[in-house]
DNA sequence: ATGAAAGCGCTAACAA
DNA sequence: TTGTTAGCGCTTTCAT
């Protein structure tokens, strides 16, 4: 069975017993293009769905200098499984968004673009404009040049979660704070005062954030975090996090309390602590940032999650509003007018927290 | 900034002072194009790289006929952060297979598709025609229909995992024999005779290949599964996989080893055995079926793994050949000639899994 | 070995 | 209100 030849706008115009131009006003009559009778209107739209006639996308972005097409480039890899579950999510509410509004979300990464040559950088960008997206997504982009590079070019583009600031693009980022005061609120109202972050270093204030969030507001109450009571670990991978919470968990007396700066930490302490023959949340209590894979955990655990279906859908909306602007030619607002969206985190209590078990005063 | 208009072949052509059809010819060499000479074919391509030119897929896939688009059609929603781990694996290493040999692949998922007006079955077969697909992969449909309409227009098709044979289409299973004869080949060894057998039930024939195989290798080894031993459920949700171990667990004497057909469902039994305050391996051994969560868990699972990534690019080659094929009009044969591979699994021995204590003779 | 010209399917000026 | 026409950028006969 040979591939059939699809139908096209002149059938359906010869067919209704009308032109092509006429077909095109009316399944287009969104774009303004209202000038159909409405006889005509119904007998057109009848012969297509009679036909089942899609247009020919090819052709519509030949034609309109638009690809329906918008790029997500995730960040590096994710070669093990759920290595980057945030971007993941990102990226699928982000197509879905972008499906409900007609277009198509298609994802650039070093992993899906790598030719096995390695030149994985200066290809990235190649393949992304090979495919002439309409705008990009950047989740959290290793370097400010490869967004300063689409950005020049002139294709609408947004940063999420880790933004260069330097480079001027619309920005959606997650502000860490309300969640975290929330878990350290319950920590605190519990009743733990020893606790330990866990988390990693990174120089992208948007992690540091998480730190400072933590800080302050344990600050708040009162309560100390002394700088051993800080692990910060160079990897996000689960062997770097168990090797983080080993040595953080080796020194006695354990805290009553752990605040996992990322579930990946708290996957890593929840191992070390079940080596350590150490119940949680009996003996000791963990919260972790993310939400996951902390539903899945056992036990499940009490997280601060991200609004990532929100980010993801602001950042097509943004998108799809900039692109659309930039049809009129009239847009002189040029420049440093983008927009700079700041969604909360919230909290969400699981099964990992309860009152830490008294051992005696002057513990800790 | 408005978007500057792109570099068109014209202009290559200009700057190398050669016509288009030559730049066409250049570039194209590949398709059996080559009449150039090498000088112009070193200037062309010298401009081509200086002017950074990349052609216009729009207009390729209009001229050609050929959008360059894989579709992966993946099986109904995954609402869920990893509903369906195994698809989301099959349709990265697609993805990527895709992108090594030059087309793009799109997701279609009533997900993505849905538009909140409910109408996702025919929909998605709108939205799949919409995009023009060279060719489709289908992960586990759920309806024959769904495929055979797809056939019938005549796009080349592959159906994974669990395909409906009564379509004609290419296809690529896994054959759970191998890993799970490894698999009880490895319980056996180590001393294990009162097996669990967790599952779910599902008609299709590829998940019901899963018990037959450990029937059949328990059966290989003179040990018996008694339906008592058989726990089947109806869901594929954490939920459902907790309530079902639950029920299998209430029974004493446990057994000293649980298969479990799926990630989802070791989830489940390890959330109840912590529970039950069961340790793992100590007092019972775990095996799984997938090997998606697996690593992760604690401890890390001992697991029967599929071979996605072989799966996937197999799917891709198969498609881009079918592709190929129906380019020349002297394809002449017709009808049962697809391909049907069928990949092995194989086993991943990790920490799950040790010689049962022995609670005396007699016990089990 | 190279160029001229047609046409893929669509939409948008412009005419009527 | 509708039709005619041009042209988006590319590839491919067919001439040369």
């Amino acid at each position: 069975m040979t591939k059939r030849r699809a139908i096209t706008s002149a059938e359906i115009a010869r067919e209704a017993g009308v032109s092509r131009a006429t077909v095109s006003a009316v399944l287009n009559e969104a774009r303004g293009n209202i000038r159909v009778s409405e006889d005509t209107r119904r007998r057109v739209l009848e012969t297509v769905s009679k036909l089942r006639y899609v247009p020919n996308p090819a052709a519509q972005a030949l034609r309109l200098n638009r690809s329906g097409v918008i790029a997500f480039v995730s960040r590096t890899m994710h070669k093990t499984a759920f290595g980057h579950p945030i971007s993941y999510q990102l990226q699928l509410h982000a197509a879905q968004a972008a499906a409900q509004r007609g277009s198509q979300l298609i994802e650039i990464s070093p992993e899906i673009t790598a030719d096995g040559t390695g030149n994985a950088s200066d290809d990235l960008f190649t393949v992304l404009l090979s495919r002439r997206p309409d705008g990009v997504i950047f989740d959290a982009p290793t370097t400010p040049d490869e967004v300063a590079r689409v950005v020049e070019i002139g294709i609408p583009a947004v940063q999420l979660i880790r933004p260069h600031r330097e480079v001027p693009t619309a920005t959606v980022t997650v502000d860490a704070t309300h969640g975290i005061d929330e878990a350290v609120e319950h920590l605190i109202a519990l009743g733990h005062r020893s606790l330990l972050f866990l988390g990693n270093v990174d120089p992208h204030p948007a992690n540091r954030s998480r730190l400072d969030a933590f800080r302050m507001a344990l600050t708040r109450y009162g309560v100390p975090l002394p700088e051993t009571a800080i692990a910060l670990g160079p990897e996000y991978t689960l062997e770097g996090s168990i090797a983080l919470a080993r040595s953080a968990l080796q020194r006695a007396p354990l805290p009553t309390a752990i605040f996992a700066a990322g579930d990946i930490f708290a996957v890593g302490a929840l191992h070390v602590l079940h080596g350590l023959q150490v119940r949680v949340p009996d003996a000791i209590s963990l919260v972790s940032y993310d939400d996951v894979y902390a539903p899945l955990l056992y036990p499940p655990i009490t997280s601060v999650a991200q609004p990532l279906r929100d980010v993801a859908q602001r950042a097509i909306d943004i998108l799809l509003q900039q692109i659309e602007r930039a049809d009129e030619p009239l847009a002189a607002d040029e420049g440093g007018a983008h927009a700079h969206l700041v969604l909360p985190t919230h909290f969400v209590i699981r099964s990992s927290t309860q009152a830490p078990q008294s051992r005696g005063p002057g513990d800790g």
